[in-house]
Parts: C-alpha cells; sequence; structure tokens
DNA sequence: TCATCTATGTGCACGCTGCATATAGATGGT
DNA sequence: ACCATCTATATGCAGCGTGCACATAGATGA
C-alpha cells in the first residue's frame, strides 16, 4: 500500500513521502564534521541514512556541495588525482558547524512532532480495532 | 541561526526545514479517523502537529482534501450550514484506513532515520567539543 | 581504440506548498 | 440599506527541492 499505480499525494515514486525536506543537507553537513571528503565518497556515507533504498542521486548531492560552499559553511580545494580525475575535497568551516547544530536542533523539533503523531495514532488504534 | 539573509538551502522561509515531506496528509487521515470533520476545523486540529508555529496555509488543507478524494481515501458531502455558507464533511474511507496505516510505517521509518542521526550527532559531538 | 569506472556538473520537468486572490453566505454594527 | 467581518471553500501563480537524462573528462584495462 499504496498498491498499484502511481497517484499524486502519497505513493513512492516521485519524491518520497518518507523523506524529510532537505535531510540531505544535515547529513552531509555531519559526515563532513566527521572528516573532509569528496562527494562521491559522501554518496556512500549517505547510505547509513536511509538512503539505501531510496537512492540519493548523484547530482543532488554536488548541488547542496556547491551551495553550501556558496554560504560559506563549507569550503573545497581541488586535489589532483593520483588515480582518476580531480575531486573537489570539501571541509566544513565554523560557520557550518553552528549550522549543522541549527540543523540538529531543528531536526529534533521535528522529532517531537513525529513522536506526537505516531504516540495518537498508537493509542487511538489500541481501542478502535 | 542561521542568522540574517535568506537564502536558499536551509534558512526557515519559504519552505520550512523542519517539516517532514506531505505530512499534511497523515496528519488529515489521522484526524479524519478521529471523527468526520469539515476542512475549516481540520485547520485547528493541525495545530497540534507543530502547525501552530508554522501555521498551515488553508489553501493547501483544501487541496490536499480534494486530492485525498479523488483517490479514495476519504468521501465528502456537503453540509447545508445553519449558521454560515455551506460546508463539506469529510469522512475517512477503508482504503483511507489502509493509506494511513502504509503512512505510519513510513513515519516509523523516517523516526528510525531520525534517530540514527540525532544519536551519531550526540555520540560525535561528546567527544568533539 | 573502446568500454568502463571515477568524479563532477548542467538542463529540464514535475510535485509540494505558500501567497495572493476570488467567491459567497451569514452576522452585526452604523 | 450599506459595509465590514467571520466562516468556508477554492483557484492561479510562482518558487523551491529533487529525480532523471545527459554532458564532460581523466584514468584503467581489454
Amino acid at each position: 500500500m499504496p498498491s498499484g499505480g502511481r497517484h499524486r499525494y502519497g505513493a513512492p515514486g516521485g519524491a518520497c513521502p518518507r523523506r524529510i525536506s532537505r535531510f540531505l543537507e544535515p547529513c552531509l553537513l555531519l559526515l563532513l564534521h566527521f572528516e573532509e571528503a569528496h562527494g562521491y565518497d559522501l554518496l556512500e556515507g549517505l547510505k547509513q541514512f536511509g538512503f539505501d533504498r531510496n537512492p540519493v542521486d548523484s547530482s543532488t548531492v554536488y548541488r547542496i556541495l556547491r551551495a553550501l560552499e556558496k554560504q560559506g559553511f563549507v569550503t573545497s580545494r581541488w586535489e589532483a588525482g593520483d588515480a582518476g580525475p580531480a575531486r573537489r575535497l570539501y571541509q566544513i568551516t565554523e560557520e557550518g558547524d553552528r549550522y549543522l547544530s541549527w540543523w540538529t536542533d531543528d531536526l529534533r523539533e521535528t522529532d517531537r512532532v513525529l513522536h506526537h503523531f505516531l504516540r495518537l495514532y498508537g493509542e487511538h488504534m489500541e481501542v478502535h480495532r
């Protein structure tokens, strides 16, 4: 469920209903807080955040990284490839740290709302069949 | 934070980064599982789901309700207004019940992913300052 | 030479959603 | 009678996020 055809408003296909809007952004920042990395590897690191079932599109990742750089949340430098083509190595900035912290607070609020919904659903369904 | 100007990718303003994509849909279905209601009152009921800080736009609610009806997840009938204009009274269907159940499973998955992120963040930040 | 893998990027189209606006019956004040 | 206001539903438009198709290009191996 939803079983068959693709319909708007509530079917996997197109945008996934599961995903939190712009969730990729804090995930990338967290991964970069662990260690500097380049986009191609970040794609791997993202899998643990539920992006294995619903794989991430690489173009989206690169676009977010460029946007984050434009806003000063990360910096990048070209790394000459000893194996393979050149690649951007991304690094989080102090402002990026703060932005990640803000994002996390925001996600905690999302979590609260989500719990409210799930608790309400559970309590209600306990009674009504 | 984010402090000043409006920038894409991570600022309240425009779409709220907090919100789960299409979250209104399961909220409306849950409220309708409690009892039949019309759109204008559902706007009130939504406030408990974090839509008080970031108020819901009524047009969005009405559009979702019509879409849900089109797909057979809810039905509506006109109720002659003894006070005020006529209004649609919405009722969830059995298929709507199943759809809500599917949505809830999906939100539980979101919850797991969210917890993974928050736990990782917490553990990491415990060490690194 | 050519397919393939690594790595990054652009163009386009579609869905979700907020804002402005339209419609219209009912209510109440001047 | 007129007009503002509240209730209630709905449409048009525009912007953002994002997936898909495709482009680019260096390196590797058959």
